[in-house]
DNA sequence: GAACTAAATTGTAATTAATACAAAATAGAT
DNA sequence: ATCTATTTTGTATTAATTACAATTTAGTTC
């Protein structure tokens, strides 16, 4: 059940505790790209004496460790998505969802650009989404 | 002085006025996508009846009508830019310097992806700046 | 397995960015 | 000059995040 996560943890001698572990199994099998509040909240139901600091605390731990990362696609609030491989954001305008876009910039891992040193890139897509597109063009078949 | 500002505001019959036009004035001459509170206490100086909400509604007229943009780059706060044609941004993790990135992810114009309808795109790159990594190298060789 | 210590968790308080809203002021039209 | 819808202003709130001190605990040592 958490052996995953164990090892994960073990593997930066991250200290093994309770809410780092309900906490990346949490991020790891809701690829929602969740909020700190929704992180907080649903855990919060099965483990009572969690804190939203415990919360705010181990995400940056996570996130040093680049286990997880912070999204701020949706300008409100920071969003967390595990780490899996290579991958930029799109952001539905009209129902709010955040899909994985699976593709690599070819720009993306050159190292030197203007002669900055890039370590990270984050793309971020805003539109409508296939399934809004469907509704809409339904709505308008339709009625 | 502001005749240009005058212009692209009637371009898009917004209100002639005095925020608008300091606000509009300082971004474009100001590329360093500054945040709300730069924008208000610099003009706050010289207009001292400016309000703080002012600035915020007038940035988001602006942004409506792709005047400006948003950037959410450095996660705290949201930066303004003008919308000077496609580019994308990186962020100095050291001097926390915001530059203009002149490329154009051949991916970016494909107007759907995965069947998203994809209407804006940024791209955030993250690392240290040409002008930082200089710096380092000087400090390393000569100390 | 008991004792120890550095690190993590917890809860409260404070900070910061952004939003809501109503009253006063004003741009642009008549 | 008058009028009206829009904009500006200031205050009060909300929401996200951070600071910090006290308590607890994971992992180590004996």
């Amino acid at each position: 059940m958490y052996e995953k996560y164990v090892t994960l943890l073990k593997t930066h001698s991250l200290k093994i505790t309770s809410p780092r572990l309900e906490i990346l199994k949490y991020i790891d099998e809701h690829r929602t790209h969740p909020t700190v509040e929704e992180i907080y909240t649903t855990l919060k139901n099965t483990h009572p004496s969690l804190s939203r600091t415990t919360v705010y605390n181990s995400l940056e731990t996570l996130q040093k460790h680049k286990i997880i990362q912070s999204l701020t696609i949706t300008n409100l609030e920071l969003r967390y998505d595990i780490n899996h491989g290579m991958h930029h954001h799109f952001l539905c305008k009209q129902c709010g969802t955040i899909y994985d876009i699976d593709l690599s910039c070819p720009n993306i891992n050159k190292t030197l650009q203007d002669g900055h040193h890039v370590e990270e890139v984050q793309g971020y897509f805003k539109g409508i989404c296939k399934k809004c597109l469907s509704t809409e063009k339904g709505r308008h078949t339709n009625g």
